[in-house]
DNA sequence: TTTTGCATGTAAAGGGTTACATGATTAC
DNA sequence: GTAATCATGTAACCCTTTACATGCAAAA
């Protein structure tokens, strides 16, 4: 539902081309939306028939033609009606706890070593948020104050790691006995 | 991805109507897995062509027909082998927080009311999932032990409301500076 | 020499949302 | 009388995933 306002909110800031928003998928925005390159060069051509974006295109040398995007008039209204209006709570879906519910047709091994492999991941990831977490407590305070509302995605990210962390040391427990 | 398997393991401990899968949904899976009506008829339709499940018929006088569905030893061997194969992370898209980071486009007031907004509903579906955590306490050990995975998935939903919980007291409180 | 990064796409299939559609019974 | 519960569906649209498709440059 929001691809399409998450896309708009970074173009609003500066004109990218769609490799430059994977990027920032996968770095800034990654812990509250992902989005593969597929999901991202389709959205832009909507975007683009709609008339929320303008496209310059580049050419290079040796390397394929670069189409740098970026918001219109119209496109930033839309952004903006947007977030002025009520967002739906989201939706739970978890494959793994579907997974867990139907535990007893496998082997609790089997649960035990899905959970720890699972358990990497999130350690991974709150390590990574952690460290950037650091680099945003070394800023001087109207740097913090300036960059306050990302940092809330972020400790969202954060808090919602170190709980799930926490749930799956109880769930390793609790599958063992 | 797994709607198809959720729905296949309520079937695999007793055969129910579309209906009654939609209650299940709603009361002891939806804190980790939501489908609306019509995602599951139409699932239905599709698992019942894959012969992974199977429909019986009961004729009901003054209401519409209703139609159990029951797993298949096929659909029960489908089910087993999902089980035992390894499960991906799972996504994270959160609208909100797509609002949040482009928080400077609208007033702080509306963030602030929008934040309440999603706080009255979080805490209301910590209330319900802290009552069922009651009544799973006051059952004997060995009904505690028979329910232990699904209580763990209970386990994730709580301390996921309680996280996301103790992360917008923070959020209200940074906004309001 | 193999992988990572740059840089872009199409097509088919599957999953999910929204709107439309019906109709009886029961509880307040 | 009005809302909730029971009980089922179709159709259009939109969003997401998976697979296919290309090709250069730089670093390891």
């Amino acid at each position: 539902m929001s691809l399409k306002h998450a896309i708009l909110v970074l173009l609003d800031k500066e004109p990218r081309s769609g490799y430059n928003l994977l990027k920032e998928f996968k770095n800034s925005l990654g812990y509250f939306w992902n989005a593969s390159h597929q999901q991202i060069y389709q959205q832009l051509k909507r975007l683009s028939d709609e008339g929320l974006i303008d496209c310059d295109i580049q050419q290079q040398d040796g390397k394929p033609d670069k189409k740098n995007y970026s918001i219109t008039p119209y496109g930033h209204q839309h952004l903006q009606e947007w977030v002025n209006q009520e967002v739906k709570p989201n939706k739970v879906n978890d494959a793994l706890l579907v997974k867990l519910f139907a535990g007893h047709l496998c082997p609790t091994e089997h649960l035990e070593t899905e959970l720890k492999r699972h358990q990497d991941i999130h350690r991974n990831t709150l390590d990574k948020l952690l460290k950037i977490e650091k680099r945003y407590q070394q800023l001087s305070s109207t740097q913090q104050e300036h960059y306050k509302l990302p940092y809330l995605t972020l400790r969202r990210g954060i808090l919602g790691e170190q709980a799930w962390l926490a749930w799956v040391d109880e769930a390793i427990k609790a599958i063992k006995k």
